[in-house]
DNA sequence: ATAATAGTGGGTAATTGTGGGGGGAAATGG
DNA sequence: CCATTTCCCCCCACAATTACCCACTATTAT
């Protein structure tokens, strides 16, 4: 369970500490991949498994069912923490986020999986979160919470 | 589980270098054969062999099952790993491809199995994808990520 | 107050991607 | 059936990258 927001700072080898008190659900392994809204996902192992078991139903045959798959796996990657509970970002994630080497990223917690945003984008969208829910209380509705 | 995309070079030879950390789960074997979209694709011995029973299953009455049988298994080769981890691709398969010596390719991982494309046809191809998107995002929202 | 843990940085050793040379098997032609 | 050529696989080599390991400081917990 991830919950709250951190601030850490991406080292100049593109390494991203995770929190400590998030590793153990971590255990070896994480998926890396794009978010929506410019921010990076970071997935355990079995949520991520979850995830790529719908994506594989797709059928192969169908234009679409291809092109899912591709922007779903192509900008995926499997990492393993170090011993100190790092993962190497590679270039082509850390730049779609707009995070540079080293400067702050903020992780934050949703609960099954993380996300990492740089703190402009963070901020932006914060606000524009906030907004939308002002703006339209049907969605809320749907929710049924 | 292959995941990313990683851009190698074809040697002189005609020789691709199958990711390290892709290797083990091809041990001893490849298939490798014609994709759609004039890619190739490239899967361990086991994953060919659930894809081929399904395509056998499809009805030879059907023109689009008969298709698909030719494409898949009569261009399909089984190539084995060398010591460096590299499978000699056939100079037919190559030019299905769109892929020069010497030249870079373009490796994706796509979980089970792995994709091979010439750079400028993965462009595209993903600038395609991108729109297919836009336009459908009902295709999103049936995945209930 | 002391010990342990966390975040951060860097050095070193191993691995990886890539190129080319040589030996042996298979194919080709006589 | 034999000789020659072609092709393929294994080995070696090397530069660049990666990942592992250790170290230091600040914070937190005992």
């Amino acid at each position: 369970m991830f919950l709250g927001q951190y601030t850490y700072t991406l080292d100049g080898k593109g390494r991203l500490t995770i929190p400590a008190r998030f590793r153990e659900e971590f255990t070896g392994a994480a998926v890396v991949t794009r978010g929506l809204d410019h921010c990076l996902t970071i997935y355990p192992l079995t949520v991520w498994e979850e995830i790529a078991q719908k994506v594989n139903a797709l059928p192969i045959t169908d234009p679409r069912g291809r092109a899912l798959r591709r922007i779903f796996f192509a900008d995926a990657m499997n990492a393993t923490l170090d011993r100190q509970g790092r993962v190497l970002l590679p270039d082509r994630l850390r730049e779609y986020a707009g995070v540079d080497l080293n400067a702050e990223v903020v992780i934050v917690g949703l609960d099954r999986f993380l996300e990492l945003w740089s703190p402009q984008r963070w901020e932006e969208a914060n606000a524009r979160q906030m907004e939308l829910m002002d703006e339209d209380p049907a969605l809320w509705e749907n929710l049924q919470i």
